[in-house]
DNA sequence: TGCTGATATGCAGGCAGATCGATGCTGCTG
DNA sequence: CAGCAGCATCGATCTGCCTGCATATCAGCA
């Protein structure tokens, strides 16, 4: 559970580059897949990009239920699952909770499937 | 199935940033969901990993079984899955099946992950 | 042609996850 | 304080997927 939300913060370290140089360890593995996971679901996809594209950058529960068809449980089942890996905050103001992006959370995902070709520079850091 | 193999290719044209300004079409989440799918699993971004880093960036499948500790049909299973993702592209010399990354499917998916901060023209296209 | 070795496929058990209805919790509001 | 509205959690169902065993397929070789 917490340790899928840990799990983008311990890769965003100077670990490894997933599909880089040298093969991954097991637990860099399980710890990238998590996270993936949470991203490999179309409600989840198009959670972030309602969220993403909203007002402020921000959303709350009961706008997000009509546009992606599903139940208030469901919804907020996904959108706890997106948070818990690290890609969403929670703020609760008043009745509301109010999601927005981490900003650099999917910024580092896409990061850790690029380096090969980017840059060659990969112990610079 | 065959949906899948083609849904990088679909989404590597200038359709959509999924992740980038507008709200993404159900059809257009599901695809790369579809993708990702085949991406958040442990042992498929080890097969991955080691064939990347294998000696001609190939690798067969007696080579893949040892180190991921996976029964042969097991592997040969997540390869099916990479390939149809077109992660991976297959071929056969003789008796043994040569797997190698497609070169611009990784970078494909990450690119549709960034789009958001790093270009500030988002309506371009 | 018959045998051996490398892969692929079928089948089935078991577990994780997606979804929903019902319920509990917590701030507003009258 | 009572009622209500927005969310989270619980329990249950149903689907999908990972894995291995058994088996089929195919290429090379004696």
């Amino acid at each position: 559970m917490e340790c899928v939300g840990t799990a983008l913060a311990e890769m965003t370290m100077p670990q490894i580059s997933p599909l880089a140089g040298e093969p991954i360890e097991r637990a860099d593995a399980e710890r990238l897949a998590g996270v993936l996971k949470a991203l490999a679901d179309p409600a989840r996809l198009r959670l972030l990009s309602l969220i993403q594209s909203a007002p402020e950058g921000e959303a709350c529960v009961c706008d997000l239920t009509a546009p992606l068809g599903l139940s208030q449980p469901t919804v907020s089942h996904h959108l706890r699952i997106l948070t818990e890996a690290g890609l969403l905050e929670r703020e609760k103001r008043g009745v509301w909770a109010y999601y927005r992006l981490v900003p650099s959370a999917i910024a580092t995902i896409a990061d850790l499937l690029t380096p090969p070709r980017k840059r060659a520079t990969k112990k610079a850091r």
